[in-house]
DNA sequence: ATATACTTGACTAAAAAACTAGGTTATGTG
DNA sequence: CACATAACCTAGTTTTTTAGTCAAGTATAT
């Protein structure tokens, strides 16, 4: 299956700017510390993010990110798929060509578990996240060590 | 996540080993044959899963192997888990340090995807695939050609 | 102007996965 | 007993993927 470091920190770094642009845009580099994830990928990340219409833009000074939807519409799935190739755990992309041109003794197991992550995530909203206790948590103890470091 | 060609294969083998055991030991090479994998790495699975106590083997002429626990005590995750690395979708194998030394901001949601991954393999058994028409169609065209490729 | 911050695409090192090679050992059969 | 068969074992090698870097931009707020 495609489940990556990618997928995690796409989710990861566009649940910050979540929990964040109340305050205006997002700056990547906050991102980059606030989560502690390379500063030049998530650069790509969030290319790939906006292409998507996930997040929006906004250049210069005081510029960053923020979402283009509400934190209610965008699930987990949408995230994750938008950077990673397709979640597929077949052999054959779903294209029963697994066996020369034919499906394959399993094919329609690792079909069904396809569509059994795939509900999980699609059913998961940033909003959910946003809401769970460990995620405030774990999201205010962040926000203390930032102003620290920059104080 | 850990969902890899090995862990695929290692079902689709050991399946074919649970449809034709009935008429003594199953050898690699036909499984080769019939599944269209390579012979050696059927090698190393079959290790593997003979370590784990999913099979035992029987040498020399008609020899093979076949299941070492009755097909409905088998599950899916079990064949997983034994050729592969156990499936874990977070960064930090469970253990919390994804970030410095503490849980990063989605540790929990992914925690969550492994268990629901598990859960379902969990609860799916060789003799629950077995019983499947779409399985026995599948083994049954193999059977088929098996039987044209030795006249 | 100038600093800030996004944009793009190519590039690379390292790790993991998939697969191969070449033997050794056990065992049923004639 | 010889010999064919098939499991067993240990190292490789090759290929693919992943994660991450680098460099050279462009747009915009102040």
């Amino acid at each position: 299956m495609k489940m990556t470091t990618k997928g995690r920190y796409a989710v990861t770094a566009i649940l910050d700017v979540a929990l964040h642009d109340s305050n205006g845009p997002v700056n990547l580099s906050d991102i980059s510390q606030r989560q502690d994830l390379p500063l030049t990928y998530l650069e790509q990340l969030f290319s790939k993010l906006k292409k998507n219409h996930l997040v929006e833009s906004a250049r210069g000074p005081g510029g960053g990110y923020r979402l283009a939807q509400g934190a209610d519409q965008i699930t987990v799935a949408k995230v994750i798929y938008s950077v990673d190739e397709p979640i597929d755990v077949t052999r054959c992309k779903g294209k029963q060509n697994c066996q020369g041109d034919l499906r394959c003794l399993t094919h329609d197991l690792w079909m069904e578990l396809n569509m059994h992550i795939s509900g999980f995530l699609n059913g998961l909203t940033l909003a959910d996240l946003i809401n769970r206790n460990n995620v405030k948590q774990v999201s205010e103890r962040q926000d203390v060590i930032m102003m620290q470091l920059q104080s």
